[in-house]
DNA sequence: TCCTTCATGTAACTAGTTACATGATTAT
DNA sequence: ATAATCATGTAACTAGTTACATGAAGGA
């Protein structure tokens, strides 16, 4: 079976603690959600498609009358997930940006457009660099001892995103209406 | 008809200066590359869907027996991406990186594989901030009168990449073996 | 001659999102 | 009571990639 990298988002995550489907959606959520994120659409299948594999079993644990399927991840799962990890060659950071491409065509549209795409850019990143610093408060309480490198890797989104917020206030700033514009 | 970001880059650039399907994956795969990557397999489809909507016509233009499609722009096309352009509203900023993936889960494979990780995407990023470098010294020379802003864009990417591996190269420096590891 | 670039296109596939359906439990 | 949260799942859809097929033009 071939896994994807959404695969082992699962895997990785079943390697820190049991968890439900559902679970698993609120961890990613606050977690890998700012480089990887996913969906229930993804995780219920695939969470059957491991099971199936030998990577992970489940237990029923139902509450009263609720559902409730808790999976853990089997010694093949950790292996696979080690393997994973252990292969360090190069892969591409992918992004996808709207508004920087909407930035990228804005001389057609002039200044103004350009100097709100900016400041709204700058804004969605202060947004997200905020919202993870309060993850980051909980993450100092809990299990850090265990899993040091999730506080490192919430350092570098809480950094990378105030760097970014900081870009595009400073451009906005810096963008004046052209001599064309103020000559209408 | 509804049009996708990916309409946007084809017009966009259409906006530019008139171009074959060829033309436009040359050109954006310098240029909007790295914060929004198009393959052939969206662009002539999506040409043929823009032509059925008025937004672009086509022209023939062979070499010699060789066929060639030049598209332009029309005013409707243009009124469309100027309307895109000129909605500031917040739209997210999506990252997808396999490899800030694993150093989140390295934990799990010791700090040799989470160093490994580290200076692999420093080195990675360092490749892009050049790539991006060789692309910037060619557009200086061009059209940088008409449209300042690609020479803003690429600008970010520069300033981002070198920032991102500057950090991971601090980072990997900072990784030193467990204090379980250094007793095994 | 032969390799690279120019040039167009499609089919099959992989990945991921959105919307929906369903229903129990818990807190206000 | 009723709203929020817990919980599972699927179907339809949208987006995007990869691999392939085809062939002309231009330069070494």
């Amino acid at each position: 079976m071939n896994l994807s990298n959404t695969s082992y988002v699962i895997l990785g995550i079943l390697a820190e603690h049991p968890a439900s489907g559902y679970d698993i959606k609120q961890h990613t959520d606050k977690s890998t959600r700012h480089f990887w994120a996913i969906s229930y659409g993804q995780i219920y299948p695939e969470l059957k498609r491991l099971t199936d594999a030998g990577l992970v079993r489940v237990e029923e644990s139902p509450t009263g009358s609720r559902q409730r399927h808790i999976y853990r991840i089997t010694d093949e799962g950790t292996r696979a997930l080690v393997r994973w990890v252990s292969d360090t060659r190069p892969a591409p950071c992918e992004i996808r940006d709207e508004m920087l491409l909407k930035l990228f065509f804005s001389d057609i549209a002039g200044s103004e457009v350009k100097r709100a795409l900016a400041n709204t850019m700058s804004a969605r990143h202060t947004e997200v660099a905020a919202g993870l610093q309060v993850w980051d408060e909980h993450v100092k309480e809990a299990h850090l001892d265990r899993f040091p490198t999730h506080g490192d890797v919430l350092r570098i989104g809480i950094d990378l995103h105030t760097w970014l917020a900081d870009w595009y206030a400073r451009y906005a700033e810096s963008v004046h209406p052209t001599t064309e514009e103020e000559a209408t």
